[in-house]
DNA sequence: AGATTTTGGTTCAAATAATGAACCAGTGGA
DNA sequence: TCCACTGGTTCATTATTTGAACCAAAATCT
């Protein structure tokens, strides 16, 4: 791994819930050398990358992010496109609805909304890393993916965060299979306790998937015919969000999709 | 300068005008060996900050950043936050109107607005990187910066856009005098023919200038009167800003806007 | 208040990764 | 068919990165 995705790697370990790290706290979870990671952190402070909060020398996302997700969104306008849909799934079904695009090492929710009026509430940080294996996102995405990252990400050891996280790459690759013939990927309580998710992805201009829209619910609420209708609703969104940014949908998806459209 | 500093550098020749840059055209961009810039690009490929088009092979930003501004935003709103007194400004005085951040070597927009109804528009490239030295943002910013930072920025080489771009430090370093007395930056024509800009600062935490609101304007909409209209607006609207976003105006600012708003 | 731990940050010889000139291969004209 | 142009690769040389030990300041404990 080259120097520059050491680096960057460390860029990984901000989110909402955790939007500042120190210098030691960044030591205790990656197990880099403090003067490295010093070097690194500087850099990417010098860049613009990072910004330190004066007062606790914390390390934060800087600026120069800002700049490159406008000019991003100018030329792949994914974000905009799929807050339509989104916010359309969580009014009609009231429940939690996100989508996420694929990062190096997980899927990361790029907007969400819960549509909600339950007491039970799913929680959710925001551009968080959701690892591939333990959620349906991530499940849903390396079903769709090429063979080589998907051989890459099984390689690595396989975190398990529950009692039901799947951490057999073998079972996975199965699992994987399932999923491509469904055209959706579901887990159960994979990745958080009480908490169900369904996925579909939807897919770029070579028919290959580039993010997912999914809903995560708590498992009381789960039944046979509500979860029906969710796949339903993603499914129509998904093939409407491909129109929308120019992908592609694989035939074998389109047909999946349509036997579970007239059901 | 760093490996990790030299391949993020990289990143800032993308902008909303030039989305996609190819090997070649980077070559040439930047003088920087093929097989360097090859391997640079290819370690913020795997990072996830660009991806190729699979047609061309040229580069675009990668679906990282969206993560990174997402959360970056969630920590410091900075955006949302500005857009309001963006479209404010722009209803009111109908002329294009923005918001600027400092990035390594220049200001860059991250949100406009157009609120005019005029046939003569001052075309404008959100995400580009606008010289310091040669715009009413950069000038604003670098007036309220800390002189270590303007010094380094000040001893580059100063390109000229126009016959009017300042490209004498000594002159710049004296008009930052002035700009520190008044509270605002303008230029005329100093970055593109035809075009005059007005900016103020506006102030984080430390009372350092962490970025500008500005207006770009034909010349031949300026007079008298309409400057001072402007100015006061963007006066009112950064002071509104700061408080937002919990910075401190600094007292020698807070009295040279105060004589402004008197007249 | 004084001692101790913890914080961020720095140094410099040793180890390692970055560099770049030359090279390869595919594509699209002329 | 040739040529020019694209993106990409190789490998000996060179320069940078690395990390154990060190420093200084701030927070914490006694």
């Amino acid at each position: 791994m080259s120097t520059i995705e050491k680096a960057l790697t460390l860029l990984e370990h901000f989110s909402s819930n955790r939007p500042e790290i120190g210098l030691t706290e960044f030591k205790t979870r990656t197990s880099i050398d403090k003067g490295t990671l010093h070097r690194h952190l500087t850099a990417l402070k010098n860049s613009g990358f990072l910004e330190q909060n004066y007062l606790t020398k914390a390390y934060r996302l800087g600026p120069a992010v800002i700049r490159l997700a406008a000019v991003r969104e100018n030329t792949v306008p994914i974000v905009k496109t799929v807050q339509y849909y989104v916010d359309r799934i969580a009014n009609d079904i009231h429940e939690l609805v996100h989508a996420a695009l694929p990062q190096k090492n997980g899927m990361s929710a790029i907007y969400a909304k819960d549509g909600g009026n339950h007491k039970v509430r799913v929680n959710f940080d925001e551009a968080e890393i959701l690892p591939f294996h333990a959620t349906s996102s991530g499940l849903a995405l390396l079903a769709f993916h090429d063979d080589t990252f998907v051989a890459n990400i099984l390689s690595k050891k396989l975190v398990s965060f529950t009692d039901s996280t799947p951490t057999d790459a073998v079972d996975i690759q199965a699992n994987l299979e399932t999923i491509r013939a469904r055209g959706f990927a579901f887990t159960d309580q994979s990745y958080e306790d009480e908490v169900g998710s369904v996925a579909v992805p939807f897919f770029g201009v070579k028919g290959d998937a580039i993010g997912t829209l999914a809903i995560a619910i708590p498992v009381s609420r789960i039944n046979e015919s509500f979860h029906e209708t969710i796949i339903k609703q993603l499914i129509v969104a998904s093939t409407e969000l491909c129109r929308d940014l120019g992908g592609q949908i694989p035939t074998n998806v389109t047909k999946a999709w349509a036997t579970k459209l007239e059901i």
